[in-house]
DNA sequence: TACAGTTGTCTAGATCAATAGACATTTAGG
DNA sequence: CCTAAATGTCTATTGATCTAGACAACTGTA
């Protein structure tokens, strides 16, 4: 289907200003491959016709893109695109972090930000069915793909049964493999909740986006093979690098 | 765990009014329960400190939200909470979208926007393993619950095995029910994709959302118990309305 | 070299977003 | 009946965003 040359409306006066919304139109229409016949941005005057506004409102929007390494704009010969992926991201009944991006991405880095011992809480505890005030590990991440921070993460584990969490997977720089280090082979997913927002300030800077951006919040819960929870972890992931693909 | 009361940034210059990300954060914490206890968002004055913005600019925010029909100021009360469900919408090898929601909503309705016969393109196709150039049937739908729209649709089915999908659907109201007029009783969810960005203006009118919203898009393929493919459709929800639960 | 097409830069003005302060109006409670 | 606390309204000012137009600088091609 070719795609049609429908209308590019953007909105005024919705507190969001015109140039980012026409960022973000120009991101999207990227990953969506619609330049990839010229491997260019269409020109900043056809730009500003397409979006009806003025061509240095359309300068700002590519100003913000070339910011984030999108773009890169050659006097006399247009806008070059640098980059188009998006990252496709498996959730399934064996989702593995590593596995899942295969080959999608060269180098995939992972950082330990920081761990702690904390105590059960409502939530988390129930998710987890420990009792109220036993202790759990804090694990907070951050993963990329080539570089590019991809998502980032706060995991929670029972201290009891995985005492040496944060020092095996400091060590391993898996989890899967902190598992194994204390007799777990296998687990599995067994609930993941989903929400899209907006990204907080600490989101931003962790996941090195630009104001605005959104992220995917994943809640989601891991037990072993008797049913037992084993992790409640609750991951964010950069919205304009990735999408999840559901496997039921 | 008794949340923190951590510092509430907001960030400048970035495109994106600072009414508008007070809003959003202020819907967020709606949503979450934060101001369950009094059932009133905290006072403008309180707020205008937390977020480290005036008055006035805290005053944008709640307007917005007053528009959506989230709050509703009272002068010399306060600014009382209207609503703060966000509907949790399963995602599984069974969805089935009225079942899905349950109880969460008194009221489900599915409006048919329109219908159409289109020949099968690459993208699409190939995701129904259709011959190139066969028909297919399009429907383009949106759903809501309690009067509130949650998601709109773009469904694709095989014309030749489901020639009366459109009339079926209208009279019926449901695929389930469609497919089952055609001699389908089951059928299974293959994938899901998912993806979250900005709304384009269509969305905004179709759901009813204030621009600058946030849609989540879940591209989907159902099949037969043979595995031969049967609807193909692309969804998006109101992102500040629901949560997806993935059960694998 | 000439030229068309493109991005880069500058100036000026209009509109929107945010701050600041003052005061009015309404509600709930002592 | 007061008063404290909250929202509502108004004015003025500053900075960010957007428009408009003109022209410079660079690239590839005829």
């Amino acid at each position: 289907m070719k795609r049609m040359a429908l209308k590019k409306i953007v909105e005024r006066q919705t507190g969001v200003a015109l140039w980012r919304q026409i960022a973000d139109r120009i991101r999207l229409s990227i990953s969506n491959g619609d330049y990839d016949a010229t491997g260019m941005v269409p020109p900043e005057t056809v730009l500003a016709q397409e979006f009806g506004v003025n061509r240095h409102t359309v300068r700002s929007a590519l100003a913000a893109l070339a910011d984030e390494g999108l773009v890169r704009a050659v006097q006399g010969r247009g806008t070059m695109i640098e980059r188009k992926d998006r990252v496709s991201y498996p959730i399934s009944r064996r989702t593995r972090f590593s596995q899942g991006l295969g080959r999608q991405v060269k180098e995939i880095g992972t950082r330990l930000l920081g761990h702690a011992e904390v105590p059960a809480s409502g939530e988390i505890g129930a998710a987890l069915a420990v009792s109220p005030g036993s202790l759990l590990i804090e694990l907070r991440t951050v993963s990329s793909g080539d570089g590019r921070p991809l998502s980032t993460s706060v995991s929670y584990y029972p201290a009891d049964r995985f005492p040496r969490m944060a020092e095996e997977y400091a060590l391993l720089g898996s989890v899967t493999k902190a598992f194994a280090a204390h007799g777990l082979d296998d687990y599995v997913r067994v609930s993941t909740e989903l929400v899209a927002r907006h990204a907080e300030a600490q989101e931003l800077s962790l996941l090195q986006l630009s104001p605005g951006a959104i992220v995917m919040e994943a809640q989601s819960v891991n037990a072993d093979l008797d049913g037992k929870p084993v992790e409640y972890s609750r991951t964010r992931f950069a919205a304009d690098r990735m999408k999840l693909r559901i496997e039921t």
